[in-house]
DNA sequence: TTCATTTCTTAATATAGATTAATGCACGCG
DNA sequence: CGCGTGCATTAATCTATATTAAGAAATGAA
């Protein structure tokens, strides 16, 4: 929470909520004003594709914060649904500040290093996605979230992977 | 120009470079300080796996800036390639001003829409390269980027679309 | 212009991962 | 406590895309 208000503006509304396991909190379609900083829990945003296929985004475990950037910023429909895998308390914001005058410079220059840090998480996703097999992604995502794995069903890391759970079954065999 | 000072500091040092067809801009693995505004001409940004394999991160035409943000303002070593497709004229500058308070607050909100519109397009491009097929990909490309297939090599287009060039044409056949 | 090099296309074959289907397992719920 | 639903695994088959190879077309350099 401390961390939240070095990048958020003093007067920018927040607002605490507790959510229970499986609660959807963003739907695709809809323009999102909000972003999700987890402060306990566990919850993902995904997409579903035209044959009814999810595919997951990104995970947000403690003190992360998940959000259709874009879409708050733009005001532009999301893609992304938002739910949660655990239990969760959630601290709900939007952030008009980039829009407004509220916000100072320092939070403003916390906030553009929480976006470039965000940009380098996914320029690494998508160089991964188009250069690894999916048993090299697969030993990556082990690397990058240790802990993630006894939280989550396989089916959703193979989802988060760009698999099957059927053929990351088959790699988890084969390790 | 105009809109490269709306978002740098009034002090940030920007030298304006002519390069070649086919020059190296920037090598992978080096920490890069510099971001690279496309005045004229056409650069992209690429990886090369370990087998040795090109892979086009993005490409940058006129107007858009190319660079490895997370490399930039946290002194990361880079996994981008940057060379020239065309002969250009490129403004070389530096984001140091997110560490510093050399930049007002306007360009600082300024800059984080322009990591923000970034996100965006990377989303995107996540969310493409795990659902959709090279053939949705190839079409989707065709309606982000009307104007480079003029300018680019298919092979390239191959690269960027995460095939072969050998599968592209077979696609294009089909169309 | 000619020659060399790179790019594009086509076709044959190989392979990673998808799809389909069946089975056993765990656990949440009445 | 038992039952249903969702999850993980395995195996058989299918398919999209990779790989390899060769020739045709385009481009660039001398």
């Amino acid at each position: 929470m401390n961390f939240l208000k070095e990048i958020i503006g003093a007067d920018t509304k927040a607002i605490h909520k507790n959510f229970k396991k499986k609660e959807i909190i963003q739907k695709q379609g809809v323009v999102s004003k909000n972003a999700f900083y987890v402060k306990k829990g566990l919850i993902r945003s995904y997409s579903i594709d035209k044959k009814g296929k999810e595919h997951i985004f990104m995970f947000g475990t403690e003190e992360w914060i998940i959000a259709d950037i874009e879409s708050n910023v733009f005001s532009k429909p999301t893609q992304l649904y938002i739910d949660t895998i655990e239990d969760s308390e959630i601290v709900v914001f939007n952030l008009d500040y980039l829009k407004t005058d509220q916000s100072t410079k320092e939070k403003l220059q916390k906030n553009s290093k929480l976006l470039a840090r965000r940009i380098g998480s996914l320029q690494r996703r998508v160089i991964q996605l188009m250069s690894s097999s999916a048993k090299e992604r697969y030993e990556m995502f082990l690397e990058t979230y240790p802990l993630l794995p006894n939280r989550i069903p396989q089916k959703m890391i193979a989802s988060y992977l760009g698999i099957t759970a059927e053929a990351l079954s088959k790699i988890r065999r084969e390790l």
